[in-house]
DNA sequence: ATCGGTGCAAATGATTTGCATAAGT
DNA sequence: ACTTATGCAAATCATTTGCACCGAT
């Protein structure tokens, strides 16, 4: 992991802590929220604490090794290797969809050239209805 | 205003409490916090509640009559009125950029398209660096 | 010896909820 | 009377912080 090098020629330590974070994170594909990463450093490593998580990935996403997003006001974080994606989360189900990385492109060059405002969508969760359950819905 | 009548149509009151929370996200060209929308109907009328004005602000969400969002763990609202747009914040000044409000468009087409997902950006909050803040960052 | 890292408990801060009272129909 | 609204205080709940101790360099 590029982490743990990121890691060390900032003078930080590689603790079992951190990386037990960083391998869930790297591991899962999706995205998961603060509490699901302390829950399962939990069953791993059952004395670590709430406060170091909360820490540590606090550190990884200044680090750049970890992206953040929100939905519905809880932090949700992500791996930030190379092949990256945005996710559609049905508001229905829950099911997270995976999609195109370059989906928003055309959005950062309008926004860059009409109203000189720099950004760049990265890992974004878009909320809305999946396909089953739109035709439930009727 | 319109949620005047939908308040009527659903057996609910116009209380000037109520009254008071609406006009402000109506005459607001921007998007509000809660917080802010609690301190200026504290300066109006002294004695309003916190509760109330949360429980407002989730009742007019509800109806349709105000938009809320998101933006870093807090949230916010915008009236839900014609003529929409998004908002490009900047994370450095803070400044808020209004945008077409057709931005999206493309995208959820897209979405619907390839992915079967149903989703519509509305009232989008992006945040990124305006131009004045990019050329300082050099 | 020093600096970074951790656990613990307490603090924070936005939002929510239970309950009793008040107001509108 | 009946249902909706409000104020108040207490509860939640995710996240943050202060502090003392531990461990690696």
């Amino acid at each position: 992991m590029s982490c743990a090098i990121t890691l060390k020629e900032k003078g930080l330590k590689l603790t079992p802590q951190r990386r037990l974070i960083l391998e869930i994170i790297h591991d899962y594909e999706g995205h998961l929220t603060a509490e699901e990463i302390i829950a399962y450093v939990q069953t791993k490593v059952p004395g670590v604490n709430k406060s170091t998580i909360y820490r540590t990935l606090e550190l990884l996403e200044r680090l750049g090794c970890v992206y953040k997003s929100e939905v519905g006001g809880r932090a949700i974080y992500h791996h930030a290797e190379e092949g990256h994606h945005h996710h559609l989360v049905c508001r229905s189900c829950g099911k997270s969809i995976d999609c195109d990385e370059d989906l928003f492109a055309p959005i950062e060059a309008i926004l860059e050239k009409k109203y000189g405002f720099h950004t760049n969508f990265k890992h974004m969760v878009v909320t809305g209805l999946c396909h089953a359950c739109r035709q439930k819905a009727d």
